[in-house]
RNA sequence: GGGAGUAUAGCUCAGCUGGUUCAGAGCAUCUGCCUUACAAGCAGAGGGUCCGCGGUUCGAACCCGUGUACUCCCACCA
C-alpha cells in the first residue's frame, strides 16, 4: 500500500472519483476476506433476512431501495461490533415462475398440456438454473453485503421438506382442512388464488336490466313450446333484475327479492323463467337484498358469485357451473359453449335485446377483481381446495404487534395490521400448478384421503382400513401449495429450524432483528411469518419491521415494467456509481413514505462522492513538514471540528436508533459538505504550495477517517477506496470492519463562538459582493467592543483567513469614514478609500433597527404577560429574557453606528 | 361502505415534548466568480396565507372540531 501513496505523490490524482474501478476492486476483496460471512460466536448477533425476491425476477427500483436500506443497517451493525448476518435467497414464486416457463415453452411451440408433470418440472428447473441467480448477482453490484454462503431458495430440498412437515403438522392440529368452496379463480393462470392475490380495480361497466317472465307455481309451462312461450311473454308479466355479468344468466337458479319489499310481495311463491335456457327458477326471499339497488330483484347464480353461493346453500338451490377453467362457457351453459365469457357478454346482451328481454342499460362504475400475477379478471369459482384456519392461529401474532413485541416502523401500520388480523379469513393454500411443493395428500379413489409425507407412509395409513391397498391404487393430490406457504417459514427455515429445531444457528440468530419490507406484503408475508414464529418457536421472528414506501416516478406513478417508467438499476449504477445510487435512493425516503424517484437524486449522490474524493485529493496533496509549528488558526479549527463532529455523530446515532435513515444521511451530508469541506478544510488549508504542520495533518487525517467510517454504511466503495489511499494499511485493516466512532465529550461553547465567526465571515463576503470587491483583495476590519459577548480572540484568525482580512483589530473609538456592519450586538467597521454613501448606510441601519425593535416589542409583550411568566417553563422564560437582552444590545449597537454617521 | 394517512418555498421533504431571534434543509431558480481540492465546484440572493374555517392555550405549523383536496388499505351491493 506504500506504493499507492508514492504513486499519488508523484502523479496527479484524477479530478473526479472513478467508481467503476473501486467497485471492481473492493467487492471481491470483501468476499475473499469473508467479511460478509457470519458464524455464531460470543458476540451479540444482528440478523436481517432478505425478503427473497422472485427467482425469475430482475432487479427493479423497489429492490434497490429495499436492499440499500438493509445493507446500510447491516454494515453499521457490523461496525458496532455485532456479529452481522444478512441472509440472502430467492423465492420460487410458483404462479409467476410457472407463467414464465409456460410462455417460454409456448415460444418453442410446446404446450404445457402436452407435457407430463415431470417433463414440465425439468424445464422449469432448467429455467431456474439459468435465470435464477440473476437477481442476486445484481445485488452484488449494489454492494449488498449478504452472507452469500447462506443463500437459500424456498424450493430447495430442506426448505421444501419444512413446508411439507408444516402442512402435515398443521393438518394434525386441525388447522388445515379441505373443502368445496367458492374461490378466486384465475382463468389465465388456471389456478385458484388467495383473497390477497386479488387486486380490485374500479372499472366502467354496464348495468343491464333484464326481465324474466313470471309463471305461477303450479302453472304448466312447456320449455320446448315456442308458441306457448311467446304467448306467455306477450302477456307481459315480468320481474326485472339488474346485472353487470349477463353471461351468468345461463347459470341462474333463482331470483331473489327482499321479504319486506311491497313491490314484490305478490310474486312470493311464484317462479321466473330464465331466457334462452327456459329454466323455471323459484322467486325466493332473503333480507340480504338491498331494496334500493337496481330493481330490488337479484338474479342468483350460485356457481359464480360468492353471495349467490351462500344464498344457494341457504335456500337449497341448484348449482350450475357454466364456466370452464379457462373462462370459456361450459357445456352446462348450453349456449355459446366454448366461447370466452367476455365475448359471450356482448353476444348475449344483443341476443337478449333481440328477444325483448333487455329493459335498459346503464353506465355503472364497479370494482372488478384482477389476478395479481396474470392480471386476468378473477372469476368466483366453486372448487375443492385446501385451506388454513387462521383465526386461532393468528392470535399471538396480533397481540405481539399490539403489545410492541414486534415493532412496525412507521407505527401507522399497526392499525391496518390490527384490522386485518381481527378480520382474517381462512387462507386458500392449494394452487392448480406444478411448480411448487406438492400437497402431501393421497387419495384412494373411493373418496378417502390421508395426509402423509411419502407414498409409503400413505400406504401404511390406508392399510389400517384396507389391507389390500397397493401403491397403484393411490394418487397424490395434483396441486401445489401457495408460494407464501413456504415463504412464511423463511425466518425459521433458512436456519434449518424445522429439520433440526435445536441447532446452533437457529438458537443464535433467531429471533432476527430487523426486517425491511414493503407494506404491500404486510399480510401476504409479514403477518404470516409472525404467526409461524409463535406457532413453531414460541417467539417472534424479528423485532422490528421497517416498511419502505413505493418507488414512484416524477408523475407519482408506481414504477412498473408495463409503463416503462422505471430506469434500469444497473444502468444507474454504471452511470453514477453504486455509492451515488445508494445515496440517491435514500435522500428522500423516510419509512413508510413513497419515494418520488428522479435520476437527479443519483447525480446528487455522485456529486457527493466526488466532493469527498476531492477533499481527499486536497489532503493527500499536502506536503507535511514536521518542523513547522502549528498555527493558532489550525488549533482552534481542530478543536471546533472535533466538537462539531461529535455533535453530528450523536445526531446520526439518534437517527439510526429511530430508523430515520434519510435523516442520518442528510446529517452526514451536511457534516461533510458544509462543516468538513466548506469550513474546516478551508481553515486548515495551507497557502498554495506551502507545507502543513504535522499536528494539523494528523488531526485532519484522523477526522477524515472518522468521516469515512460514518459514511461507510451508505457509501461503502468510496469509503474503502479512500481509507486505503489515505494511509498505509496493514493487511486486514479494512474500513468495512472498522469500529464505529464513539461519541466523545465536546465543548458546546466552541460551537456557538464559531457561529459568531461564520456570521461575521458571511457578512464580509456579502459586503464584498455588494461593493464588487474581489475576494482576492484583502480588507481591514475593526470591531467595537462588547467583547464580553463575542470571543474573537479565539476565532479571529479564522475570520481573517476566510474573509481575507489584512487586519482585524478591536477599537474603542469609531473611526470616521468607514462602512459599518452590525453583527449580533457589536459593530464592525471597514475602512475603504471609496467614499461612504452616508444616506444609504443610514437607511440600511434604520431598517435593521426598526425590525429589531419590532421583535423586541413582541418579546416584551410576552414577558409582561403575567400568565406567560407564571405558566411557561422556567427555561422558556429565561430564553425570552435572553432574547430581550440580545435585542437590546443589538439595538444599542445599531444606534451607536447611526450616531457615528 | 369501513379504516388509515397526507396537505409547510417552484419540487421533494424536516420541523421528534406546543415555547431556542419573528418557519428549516436539499434540489431547482437568479446574481457574481474557470480563486491553486472539487464548474459534478465556490460565494451570495430571492422565494411562505404552514390547505380553508372555528376552538383550546399566556403561546398553535404542532392539540381539538369542521370543511376541502389527494393517497393508500380493507369490504360480497348485484
Amino acid at each position: 500500500m506504500a506504493i499507492f501513496a508514492a504513486y499519488f505523490k508523484s502523479m496527479e490524482i484524477p479530478k473526479t472519483y472513478n467508481p467503476v474501478e473501486a467497485e471492481a476492486k473492493w467487492y471481491p476483496h470483501w468476499i475473499n476476506k469473508g467479511y460478509f460471512h457470519s458464524e455464531p460466536d460470543e458476540r451479540e448477533p444482528y440478523t436481517i433476512l432478505i425478503p427473497p425476491p422472485n427467482v425469475t425476477g430482475v432487479l427493479h427500483m423497489g429492490h434497490m431501495l429495499n436492499n440499500t436500506i438493509q445493507d446500510v443497517l447491516i454494515r453499521r451493525a457490523r461496525m458496532l461490533g455485532k456479529n452481522a448476518c444478512w441472509v440472502p435467497g430467492t423465492d420460487h414464486a410458483s404462479i409467476a415462475t410457472e407463467a414464465k416457463v409456460v410462455a417460454m415453452l409456448r415460444e418453442k411451440g410446446i404446450k404445457k398440456s402436452d407435457l407430463s408433470r415431470e417433463e414440465f418440472l425439468s424445464y422449469a428447473w432448467e429455467w431456474k438454473e439459468k435465470y435464477g441467480g440473476i437477481i442476486l448477482s445484481q445485488l452484488k453490484k449494489l454492494g449488498a453485503s449478504c452472507d452469500w454462503e447462506r443463500t437459500r431458495f424456498t424450493m430447495e430440498d430442506d426448505l421444501s421438506e419444512a413446508v411439507i412437515d408444516v402442512f402435515i403438522d398443521l393438518h394434525k392440529k386441525g388447522y388445515i382442512y379441505r373443502g368445496m368452496r367458492m374461490v378466486n379463480w384465475d382463468p389465465a393462470g388456471l389456478t385458484a388464488v388467495s383473497d390477497e392475490e386479488v387486486i380490485h380495480k374500479e372499472v366502467q361497466s354496464k348495468l343491464y336490466y333484464v326481465r324474466y317472465v313470471i309463471v305461477e307455481k303450479d302453472e304448466a309451462y312447456d320449455n320446448d313450446d315456442a308458441l306457448a312461450r311467446q304467448a306467455k311473454f306477450d302477456k307481459g308479466e315480468f320481474i326485472t333484475i339488474a346485472t353487470v355479468r349477463p353471461e351468468t344468466i345461463l347459470g341462474d337458479t333463482a331470483v331473489c327479492v327482499h321479504p319486506d319489499d311491497d313491490r314484490f310481495k305478490k310474486l312470493h311463491g311464484k317462479f321466473a323463467v330464465i331466457p334462452f335456457v327456459n329454466r323455471r327458477v323459484p322467486i325466493i326471499q332473503d333480507d340480504y337484498i338491498t331494496m334500493e339497488f337496481g330493481t330490488g330483484a337479484l338474479k342468483v347464480t350460485p356457481a359464480h358469485d360468492q353471495n349467490d353461493y351462500s344464498l344457494g346453500i341457504k335456500h337449497k338451490l341448484e348449482v350450475i357451473d357454466t364456466l370452464n377453467a379457462d373462462g370459456t362457457l361450459s357445456a352446462a351453459a348450453k349456449f355459446y359453449v366454448g366461447e370466452d365469457r367476455f365475448i359471450v357478454r356482448k353476444k348475449i346482451t344483443k341476443d337478449l335485446d333481440a328477444l325483448g328481454h333487455v329493459v335498459k342499460v346503464e353506465e355503472y362504475q364497479n370494482k372488478v377483481g384482477y389476478s395479481e400475477r396474470t392480471d386476468a379478471v378473477i372469476e368466483p369459482r366453486l372448487s375443492m381446495q385446501w385451506f388454513v384456519k387462521m383465526k386461532d392461529l393468528s392470535k399471538p401474532a396480533l397481540s405481539a404487534v399490539i403489545d410492541g413485541e414486534v415493532k412496525l416502523i412507521p407505527e401507522k401500520f399497526i392499525n391496518t395490521y390490527k384490522h386485518w388480523m381481527e378480520n382474517v379469513h381462512d387462507w386458500c393454500i392449494s394452487r392448480q400448478l406444478w411448480w411448487g411443493q406438492r400437497i402431501p395428500v393421497w387419495y384412494d379413489g373411493k373418496g378417502n384421503f390421508v395426509v402423509a409425507k411419502t407414498s409409503e407412509e400413505a400406504i401404511a395409513l390406508f392399510k389400517k382400513d384396507n389391507a389390500a391397498i397397493t401403491l397403484a391404487d393411490i394418487r397424490q393430490d395434483e396441486d401445489v401449495l401457495d408460494t407464501w406457504f413456504s415463504s412464511w417459514l423463511w425466518p425459521i427455515s433458512v436456519f434449518d429450524g424445522f429439520k433440526d429445531p435445536n441447532n446452533k444457528d437457529i438458537n443464535y440468530y433467531y429471533p432476527t432483528n430487523d426486517l425491511v419490507s414493503a407494506p404491500e406484503i404486510l399480510f401476504f408475508w409479514i403477518a404470516r411469518m409472525i404467526i409461524v414464529g409463535y406457532e413453531y418457536r414460541g417467539k417472534k421472528p424479528f423485532s422490528n419491521v421497517y416498511l419502505t414506501g413505493i418507488v414512484r416516478d416524477k408523475l407519482g406513478r408506481k414504477m412498473s415494467k408495463s409503463l416503462g417508467n422505471s430506469p434500469d438499476p444497473l444502468d444507474l449504477i454504471t452511470k453514477h456509481g453504486a455509492d451515488g445510487v445508494r445515496v440517491g435512493m435514500l435522500f428522500a425516503s423516510p419509512a413508510g413514505n413513497d419515494l418520488p424517484f428522479d435520476e437527479s437524486l443519483c447525480e446528487q449522490g455522485r456529486n457527493f462522492a466526488n466532493k469527498i474524493w476531492n477533499a481527499f485529493r486536497l489532503v493527500k496533496g499536502w506536503e507535511v513538514n514536521t518542523t513547522i509549528a502549528q498555527p493558532q488558526v489550525n488549533k482552534v479549527s481542530i478543536d471546533w471540528f472535533h466538537a462539531r463532529f461529535n455533535e453530528a455523530l450523536s445526531e446520526i446515532n439518534d437517527h439510526y436508533d429511530k430508523y430515520r435513515i434519510s435523516d442520518a444521511l442528510i446529517s452526514m451530508y451536511k457534516l461533510i459538505w458544509d462543516d468538513f469541506c466548506a469550513w474546516y478544510l478551508e481553515l486548515i488549508k495551507p497557502a498554495y504550495q506551502q507545507p502543513i504542520d504535522k499536528v494539523s495533518y494528523d488531526a485532519t487525517v484522523n477526522f477524515f477517517e472518522n468521516i469515512l467510517k460514518v459514511i461507510q454504511p451508505f457509501m461503502p466503495f468510496i469509503a474503502e477506496e479512500i481509507w486505503h489511499l489515505l494511509e498505509d494499511r496493514k493487511e486486514g485493516d479494512d474500513i468495512i470492519i472498522a469500529l464505529w466512532p464513539m461519541v466523545e465529550k465536546y465543548d458546546e461553547n466552541l460551537l456557538s463562538s464559531f457561529a459568531v465567526a461564520t456570521e461575521l465571515i458571511s457578512e464580509v463576503r456579502n459586503f464584498r459582493q455588494n461593493k464588487n470587491i474581489s475576494p482576492k483583495e484583502s480588507l481591514e476590519l475593526l470591531y467595537s467592543t462588547n467583547a464580553n459577548a463575542v470571543n474573537l480572540d479565539l476565532f479571529g484568525g479564522a475570520v481573517s483567513k476566510l474573509a481575507n482580512l489584512s487586519l482585524l483589530k478591536q477599537v474603542t473609538e469609531k473611526p470616521a469614514g468607514t462602512f459599518t456592519l452590525v453583527i449580533k450586538n457589536f459593530e464592525c467597521f471597514i475602512p475603504l478609500t471609496e467614499s461612504v454613501d452616508k444616506e444609504a448606510e443610514k437607511d440600511k441601519l434604520q431598517k435593521e433597527k426598526e425590525y429589531t425593535i419590532g421583535f423586541l416589542n413582541s418579546v416584551i409583550t410576552k414577558l409582561s404577560n403575567e400568565r406567560f411568566v407564571n405558566n411557561a417553563k422556567a427555561e422558556v422564560v429565561q430564553s425570552e429574557q435572553k432574547k430581550k437582552s440580545d435585542a437590546e444590545a443589538r439595538i444599542k449597537a445599531i444606534e451607536e453606528a447611526l450616531a457615528s454617521l
